[in-house]
DNA sequence: TTAACTAACTTTACAGTGTTAAGTATCTTT
DNA sequence: AAAGATACTTAACACTGTAAAGTTAGTTAA
């Protein structure tokens, strides 16, 4: 039954019409542009339409983010394997975070900032194998190679999760309030890491 | 003339009105509770009466905000005062900016998480005196001594404004993501804290 | 004292938002 | 050809911030 087949083709492409109309407006003019009718009006449907493909707006602004955290994943992992320690390695992923948050604030904001959690669950973007559970991972182990190579007696988790706090206070920070005055961008990443860094791997190392 | 001055009065009392009745909102429903109609229903005057007295609803949030500020320096200033070593002043300092962002997260959220930029500038939030600028100082100034005293040649402004953002990520990830499956809160803070400060602290002490 | 002016406030309206319910047309199956 | 499912649209609801015009009351000047 070729039919069936089409059939599923064809709406399995609007789905990925309707996301892709989202995700350019999106990175054409921000969050605050995306709306159903401005994506209806993109792939010249009714606005209704996009709900016989997807519950509500925070449907795809879930799939807008698990993108992104795909995308944030391999820029993430791609950095600095090649270090020679375990402490330029994790200085590299860190860094590759700020990075990647500074480069595409759009795709950032969706996955850290904005307001999603009325219908999605973190559960489901973190759901076994996911590129955020897989950047989650991948980052813990990171954090534990230089937590043995120092000697530290830091819990993995706790280490990570602060780590990663840090990095987006500033992420955050300089893509929310781009006015403040803010030192040099690139000496305050660096102070900003160098102070979390230096705070890991020298902890409890008297 | 008496007058003149009642009627000043009076037109002072409904600009506090309008603002008692925000910040009600505000922290009675949360930030995506306050709207313009809401606050004249809470005030029993027309929508269109608040903008007599205020240009829009951005320099309410922006009024919240000054608000938001002055108790936030106001709870962060008491904090520590009496601790011994620079280093443990700075660490109550950082500790109070976190726990006050947890107690009062609408105001938090106002102040340093809300698309507030459109109208209202960083410039007129840190103005001269102003309680953010005040902030800022009494921050910048508790961190020079810890330099100081650590022998440390770190730039003040620059390991300030990273130690605000390692802060600032940890209140707005706990406020924003309360889902996320984090370490134990408490945990969560010291470990962050501890990176921060003995990272400060250790900076170039080799 | 009456006419002009002004200040305070409301009504109406516009343009936008997410979303639901009901209706229509087309295509598939019996 | 009739029945039923699928895909889509139109109309509508309940909101949002905000601008323009209209109303009412109070003040001032002739």
């Amino acid at each position: 039954m070729g039919i069936v087949e089409r059939k599923k083709r064809q709406r399995e492409s609007l789905r990925h019409e309707i996301l892709d109309a989202s995700r350019e407006i999106l990175l054409a003019g921000g969050y605050a542009q995306l709306s159903m009718r401005g994506i209806a009006k993109r792939i010249e449907y009714s606005p209704t339409t996009i709900y016989l493909y997807f519950k509500n707006k925070d449907e795809i602004l879930y799939h807008l983010c698990v993108e992104a955290l795909e995308r944030q994943f391999e820029f993430i992992h791609a950095a600095g394997g090649d270090e020679p320690t375990p402490f330029l390695r994790l200085r590299a992923a860190l860094r590759a975070y700020i990075d990647f948050g500074l480069s595409e604030p759009d795709r950032y904001q969706i996955t850290y900032m904005a307001d999603i959690s009325r219908y999605v669950s973190m559960a489901s973007i973190l759901e076994q194998g996911s590129f955020a559970s897989r950047l989650r991972e991948f980052m813990c182990q990171r954090v534990n190679e230089v937590l043995i190579d120092a000697g530290c007696a830091l819990d993995v988790e706790s280490a990570s999760q602060a780590l990663w706090a840090h990095c987006h206070g500033m992420v955050s920070l300089l893509i929310g309030r781009p006015d403040f005055p803010w030192v040099e961008r690139e000496r305050l990443i660096e102070t900003g890491l160098d102070i979390s860094l230096n705070g890991l791997a020298r902890h409890g190392a008297g």
